[in-house]
DNA sequence: ACCGTTACGGTTGAC
DNA sequence: CCGTCAACCGTAACG
């Protein structure tokens, strides 16, 4: 631990495994996902996993009423970089909600006149009732505990990727 | 002591 | 069905 870091790069970091001296790695715990680790804090995370959302919602509650980023990050036991992060993210769009993980672009490239055509798709299908569709449609995926936060965010990011590719199947003809 | 930034290993999901 | 790839994640550490 002592000569760890301090003359070594960035570059040359230790891996993983090595930044954990101590005990070789981290604590691992179990969870109804099975890959839960305790940081330096002692909190309990998901590596690449999004925190959990009342998490996210009390960070955010109480850098509102106030409270210092360092005290957030000591009380939840969430990374300072990780406080900082969200609390960045909630300035920029105003919304605490992670943002999609995985999936690929379109094959095709978009053209502004496509993009137009989608928000306009969008706007036309309000979420509540795209939700509802969804729900009937495609069901949810029961293999992790998901509150409504979680449902919602899964669909709309599910249903702009869907509009999105369908939008451009339907006018990539066209707009070569 | 605090905080912004970033390398890193990891997960996810469309292609 | 399976591998690839690019997007995002949180942690740990630097400055």
């Amino acid at each position: 631990m002592t000569a760890l870091a301090g003359s070594i790069p960035r570059m040359m970091r230790p891996t993983l495994a090595q930044n954990y001296p101590r005990s070789g790695f981290p604590l691992e715990v179990s969870t109804p996902l099975g890959q839960g680790r305790v940081n330096q804090l002692g909190g309990v995370f998901i590596n690449g996993r999004p925190l959990p959302n009342h998490i996210r919602h009390k960070i955010v509650e109480m850098a509102h009423h106030g409270i210092r980023p360092c005290v957030i990050s000591r009380q939840l036991r969430v990374s300072h970089g990780c406080v900082s992060k969200i609390l960045c993210r909630y300035q920029e769009t105003g919304s605490i909600r992670p943002g999609a993980i995985g999936g690929s672009k379109p094959k095709q490239g978009t053209t502004p006149d496509v993009e137009k055509r989608i928000e306009e798709y969008k706007r036309e299908n309000p979420v509540s009732s795209i939700s509802r569709i969804m729900r009937s449609k495609f069901g949810v995926k029961g293999d992790e505990e998901e509150d409504d936060d979680e449902i919602e965010r899964k669909e709309l990011e599910d249903h702009d990727r869907r509009a999105k590719h369908s939008i451009e199947g339907i006018l990539g003809d066209r707009c070569e």
